[in-house]
DNA sequence: CGCGGTTTTGAAGCAGTTCAAGTAGCGTGG
DNA sequence: CCACGCTACTTGAACTGCTTCAAAACCGCG
């Protein structure tokens, strides 16, 4: 039950300005296309929210959270970013989230101007990025009926559930990120997050690993009765 | 504080099978482009999730609710599209939302197969097709920040805003949709967006009008203070 | 082994929901 | 033209799921 990018945009490119961190010195063509890598430590800033953006992202591995804050601190993750999806498109040029690390993490980095680019000839690159341009979309409106319509404990089966589909080999699901990544991602606190966890455990639906930060799915038939 | 398509996509154009509805008989050729005019009466609908997405709209005049519906009824309205707004783009070739019409409408209908042929020349439809689609990133992500972290009082401030930057005139805004519309677009119930009402006007910061659709922004300014 | 951070658990509070009337606008038909 | 009936909106009162505040348990790490 992801939302995925931050925002995807076909927006003219804006190769002035200053990027929107120091660029690290970690770049290296890649052999995947014209993206550079960057690596990023884990709860490291890639970009904040007014960055000018100049580059969009494929994550290689680790994890990345996209957010938007209120003035007093609040804020909603509107999705997580795992191992080959893309992030950071824009319909502007500058950011409208924020983005960082939730564990260390590998990036491929593309320019934002080299989209219109590749976008004329039939680049496997520009197929994936309108894909996920159409993906984000997609989950935007899952996460909406998520975050308007659903009960806590029908948050968290849907997030487990998405997750497992993303991430999900067996029945294990990881969960990089931490409780508190999780309630602003579902609108809720730490606090309902943990209990509604704990709950799902005492009735044998799923169970939590010693550190707490993987789930093993029991009962999957009930997480899926519990997405509605 | 609108969230705008259900879903736009580029994916492959799909002119077999039936269409989502049996198409009015109300069609004609408009010179604003390859698109043929299409009535829809009030309540009625324009097409329901599942069906298969055939064409996608510009909305002339009227409004247009688009949503999700849980199994058991309950009902996200992820935007509310008036005129001069395009919505029913989609990803995939089956409708991943339903949409219908507030008041009477008057639509312009593309076929999403046009869309393709158009992208190629510079169209001025294409270019209004790809902002369509970011500017429904946008709102979604505004929207998920209003669901997942606002406050009921906050979420209506928001609404008014977004109504008012849109269809906005003077300081009138009308209201085409109803209290359950607007309960179901908010993630609240229709008691509490009437209470919400009643409270701001009760603190001067709008007025309503008699029949209780149009409201009079009476303090903007503390409607921007809560819009955070 | 003790410290700092995260997660869990407990208890009280509250924003928004639920259930239940009451009121008002509006089209219909007498 | 007004009474009727319908539907939409508002208001009231009680309830509850989630939050808030607080503290304990757990974990990794030096």
């Amino acid at each position: 039950m992801q939302v995925a990018l931050a925002t995807a945009g076909l927006a003219p490119a804006h190769d002035a300005g200053r990027d929107e961190r120091a660029p690290p010195s970690l770049w290296a063509r890649d052999a995947a296309g014209a993206g550079s890598r960057r690596r990023v430590a884990a709860e490291e800033e890639i970009y904040a929210e007014g960055d000018r953006a100049v580059h969009f992202y494929k994550v290689m591995s680790g994890a990345v959270r996209t957010y938007r804050l209120l003035s007093d601190g609040r804020r909603q993750i509107d999705g997580f970013h795992l191992p080959g999806d893309i992030f950071g498109l824009e319909a502007g040029d500058e950011r409208r989230a924020g983005a960082d690390a939730v564990a260390d993490t590998t990036l491929l980095a593309f320019r934002h101007g080299d989209r219109d680019a590749l976008a004329g000839e039939a680049g496997a690159l520009a197929r994936e990025v309108v894909a996920a341009m159409l993906r984000a979309l997609e989950r935007a409106q899952d996460h909406m009926l998520l975050l308007g319509r659903k009960s806590a404990r029908e948050r968290v089966a849907s997030f487990l559930l998405g997750l497992a589909g993303r991430a999900g080999s067996d029945g294990t699901v990881a969960l990089p990120m931490s409780r508190a990544d999780i309630a602003d991602h579902l609108g809720l606190t730490i606090e309902s997050v943990s209990r509604t966890f704990t709950g799902l455990e005492r009735d044998g639906v799923i169970a939590l690993s010693a550190q707490r930060r993987a789930v093993v799915l029991r009962d999957e038939a009930a997480l899926r009765r519990l997405d509605a």
